[in-house]
DNA sequence: GAAAGTATGAGTTCTCGG
DNA sequence: CCGAGAACTCATACTTTC
């Protein structure tokens, strides 16, 4: 849920004003003095780094540029599976962050080598904790090694089951290939074929081996990413971030065999709960950074034309339960046709497509669906092989549907709110060119919903959500339609017309919560959180997508990554999930 | 000044035939 | 296994219209 039309994001929070003469100064006197007396210091202690990270950052980094001193923080945090949470432990403990710079790397894998060594029979029990067999338990170890974490083994477990299911099952081999609609779920897990994501340098450190070289030796540890151990010695390969091939998520609603089981880092434990969203096909290394900072949790993948007419491909990052989820009632229509069923008659047959591509932020021109009506005009029916591929594309690019013989035309705003599981007319306060920007930019509800519909049951009685990039309220929809009440929401968002938009829904739907309005991420502060806290007693759930302006395949003129103008604010959201769990933590 | 209209690819993965 | 072509993507900048 974003709202980038006008969120022009800067970096002063993280910057200094006289950022670009720091870096003389710093180069010209030597270590801890520069560090510490840098004023980088005041803006890293506030995203929640500890004090001696940022020092050491800020002496490796030579250059003292806050970029760099940046990255390497988020390195740092990676291995150390440091966030905010535990600053307090890493500030009173004196050797977690040892003076002597030589042992520092080292000191780091030794620790996540303890992390992963639970006993064999620790991690036993976990497995039968999880509805494994014992025997299943025991012969996982043996195929994964004794230092295979409880995840690895589970997910060795799940992979031999689901080989064992397809080589005896009912699974018409032939019919593997034929998919071209998604109706078959690849569980993940053992998807040999899967999208490979960067190692997580990006490209500032692409020409430093050194560093790069401890990245790769601790990134992708068994607590962060999935893992494969085939049968063979060559198989073992290093552990990545993966894009699974079909996007299935921890499994879907309507195939609830296929769940998987993860463990989550004990620094990720809920409450508070939190969920991130982002585009899935973003630049190499987005995502591996997005994960290191959200407790190294891997992303769930997943595209929402399992959940609706349209293909929707985002990630998520969660530490929400995945058992016992279920699907928003009524279920919407899975086919174009179905969504639109008056459109019957005017649907060629060779237009094949059953799901819309991804509903995006703009729509064709009235030109572009003349011309092709002109073109087609012109030809008999059924028009030539090259007239049918060229006006297919155009179909295809810009998501068009037949409104009248040999015409098409671009979605109406009330269908594509329709295909996103939103109320008809949510967005009907604001200009059509605003509504399918807004649209655009939202989650698709039933699939969010999918994943918040586990909350019902822990709250009951409400609860209380920090919103941030709200955009035309996806997660409240999301969660009202699920039945769950909010009993408080710190909404943050930048556009006005969505934030009066959310404000009349909140009165229409008759919500007795309340609802308290930001425009700014960067003015969410202590204060504002502390405020909250103490009036509502926390916040159970933390959630929102931040803008993907930076990191979509759209974006023709500034696919630039995490550190885009629009994209950078995604460290808001870690800054302000780290200080809501920090200030909670102190309550 | 707000809203609507229009031209503008790259980067990456997927598909398929050899 | 390999390579060429197809397919897809929460958009931006500028102009025109109202």
């Amino acid at each position: 849920m974003v709202s980038d039309s006008d969120e022009s994001a800067d970096l002063s929070w993280l910057l200094n004003d006289d950022e670009t003469q720091l870096s003389p100064r710093i180069q010209g006197c030597s270590s801890e003095d520069a560090a510490s007396n840098s004023s980088l210091m005041p803006h890293f202690l506030d995203m929640g780094f500890p004090r001696k990270m940022i020092t050491k950052a800020i002496e490796e980094s030579g250059d003292g540029n806050s970029e760099s001193v940046l990255d390497l923080l988020l390195i740092y945090s990676s291995l150390a599976g440091t966030t905010s949470r535990n600053e307090e432990k890493a500030e009173s403990d004196e050797n977690s962050w040892a003076d002597d710079s030589s042992s520092y790397f080292d000191e780091m894998d030794l620790d996540l080598e303890m992390a992963g060594q639970d006993s064999i029979s620790n991690k036993l029990q976990v497995l039968v904790k999880m509805g494994y067999d014992q025997d299943e338990a025991a012969s996982a170890v043996k195929r994964c090694g004794e230092d295979a974490s409880a995840f690895e083994l589970a997910d060795s477990i799940y992979a031999a089951q689901t080989a064992k299911e397809e080589e005896f099952g009912d699974c018409d081999p032939s019919s593997a290939h034929e998919q071209k609609d998604g109706d078959k779920y690849d569980p993940f897990l053992h998807d040999h074929k899967r999208q490979r994501f960067d190692d997580g340098a990006s490209s500032s450190h692409r020409n430093n081996n050194q560093r790069r070289g401890h990245l790769n030796r601790a990134y992708g540890r068994p607590s962060t990413t999935i893992r494969h151990h085939g049968g063979g010695s060559d198989d073992d390969r290093e552990a990545e971030l993966f894009l699974p091939n079909s996007m299935v998520g921890f499994g879907l609603p309507m195939d609830p065999k296929r769940q998987i089981y993860r463990k989550l880092p004990d620094v990720a434990q809920g409450p508070p709960f939190f969920y991130y969203e982002n585009v899935a096909l973003a630049p190499r290394g987005v995502w591996d950074t997005i994960s290191r900072m959200l407790d190294n949790i891997p992303p769930e993948f997943v595209d929402s034309q399992y959940f609706s007419a349209a293909c929707r491909k985002r990630g998520y990052i969660h530490n929400l339960p995945i058992a016992n989820r279920f699907h928003l009632k009524p279920v919407p229509p899975q086919t174009i046709l179905e969504a639109f069923p008056s459109n019957r008659a005017h649907w060629p047959e060779w237009d094949k497509r059953t799901k819309f591509n991804c509903l995006q932020t703009v729509v064709a021109s009235s030109k572009l669906t003349e011309k092709i009506h002109a073109e087609l005009k012109a030809y008999p029916n059924p028009p030539s092989l090259d007239v049918m591929k060229r006006v297919m594309k155009e179909c295809r690019k810009w998501n068009l549907i037949w409104i009248g013989q040999k015409r098409v035309a671009p979605l109406e705003p009330h269908e594509v709110e329709f295909l996103l599981g939103f109320p008809r007319d949510h967005t009907r306060s604001i200009s059509r060119t605003e509504r399918y920007r807004s649209l655009g930019n939202s989650f698709n509800v039933d699939t969010v919903a999918y994943h918040l519909s586990v909350l019902k049951g822990i709250y009951p009685n409400g609860i209380r959500i920090l919103s941030l990039f709200s955009g035309i309220g996806g997660a409240e929809v999301a969660l009202h339609r699920l039945g769950i009440k909010m009993t408080a929401v710190l909404s943050v968002e930048k556009s006005l017309s969505n934030r009066n938009l959310l404000n009349s829904w909140w009165k229409e739907t008759g919500q007795e919560g309340e609802l308290q309005e930001i425009d700014d991420v960067r003015k969410v502060d202590d204060a504002i959180l502390e405020c909250f806290i103490r009036r509502h007693g926390g916040f159970d759930l933390v959630i929102g997508g931040s803008p993907c302006n930076n990191l979509t395949g759209s974006n023709r003129l500034h696919r630039i990554g995490l550190q885009g103008e629009h994209s950078s604010l995604f460290y808001h959201y870690y800054r302000i999930l780290s200080r809501v769990r920090y200030l909670m933590g102190k309550h």
